[in-house]
DNA sequence: CCCAAATCGTTGCGCGCGCAACTTCTGCTC
DNA sequence: GAGCAGAAGTTGCGCGCGCAACGATTTGGG
């Protein structure tokens, strides 16, 4: 027994093994994005908050809302929209039904950012991701985070 | 044709869908492994360093493998294992063979402390990821990352 | 042998984010 | 309807990280 490693062999358990790789896999990855985004000088958050205001109808979402779908904290998001606005992609508005509330709403310029910015986004991904994995591997992908995000997400706030 | 959405029908995309997943997963995971560890007063990237020099026979790396291996840059790096260092669990050794560098050491103290921290972080995954997917499915989540985290740095550096 | 180019680790600097505190407003309770 | 707990959003502050520049060392070519 003598030379043995303590007991460490713990740390040789499936889950911390999932774990390092999903941190390894995501900042890989969001370097990855963020090299090729550079070309068009704009952040990746950004991205994400463009997109999001996109695909919601009426283009506008509650800034606490944002916040909560970009998994960031709400003082985040208002630095994150203040440059926004100041870059004219977004601009904020009173909540008519609450007045401690405040909208975010994608303006016009902003509209078209994103459209024009799109199909490069989504090439770049698919170098990164879609030529990892095969069609069904990555809609597995997606569905496999997703049930780790919906499962930490259920559970009491702490 | 008139109120069409113009042309945003790119970002119902599986890469994109499957990109988020993995910002939102990610970051969900973090705040919640970093909330339970609280609890210790040890920061997560601390873990991944710890777990790392644990893991390796000698318990030390160079400080350049130990910057490509947490996915960081080696400034980050250096500053990182400068707060280990302050805290008595790692100690830094100029490299014999190759005088520009340096090796990253556990000690007897950072040993003791991964390996009576370690217990409880297996348990905290096990809540997290652990319950919230099979262990096959858990494996097949690890086998997808790792297939986009090598295929990305297989990609020229650019 | 020598010099140019690459590598290793550290530092100054700026930036983006989270935490805690604060203001304003809402909704519940009595 | 007065009071009060809680929510929404903003701000001051500190921290951790990446980038670019630097000194020290190694490596490869002429």
């Amino acid at each position: 027994m003598a030379g043995m490693q303590h007991d460490l062999a713990v740390l040789d358990d499936p889950r911390v093994e999932a774990f390092g790789m999903l941190l390894e896999t995501h900042n890989e990855t969001l370097n990855a994005v963020t090299q090729r985004l550079d070309d068009t000088s704009i952040p990746v958050p950004w991205i994400g908050v463009l997109v999001r205001l996109a695909r919601t109808p009426g283009h506008r979402l509650r800034m606490s809302e944002l916040a909560h779908s970009m998994t960031m904290s709400t003082s985040g998001l208002t630095r994150l929209v203040d440059r926004l606005e100041d870059a004219g992609h977004v601009r904020r508005e009173p909540c008519p039904d609450d007045r401690r509330g405040t909208w975010a709403l994608l303006t016009e310029e902003g509209r078209q950012r994103i459209e024009s910015l799109a199909p490069g986004h989504v090439q770049d991904l698919g170098e990164l991701l879609g030529d990892a994995l095969s069609d069904p591997q990555l809609e597995q992908l997606t569905t496999l985070l997703r049930k780790v995000r919906d499962h930490i997400r259920s559970l009491p706030a702490r």
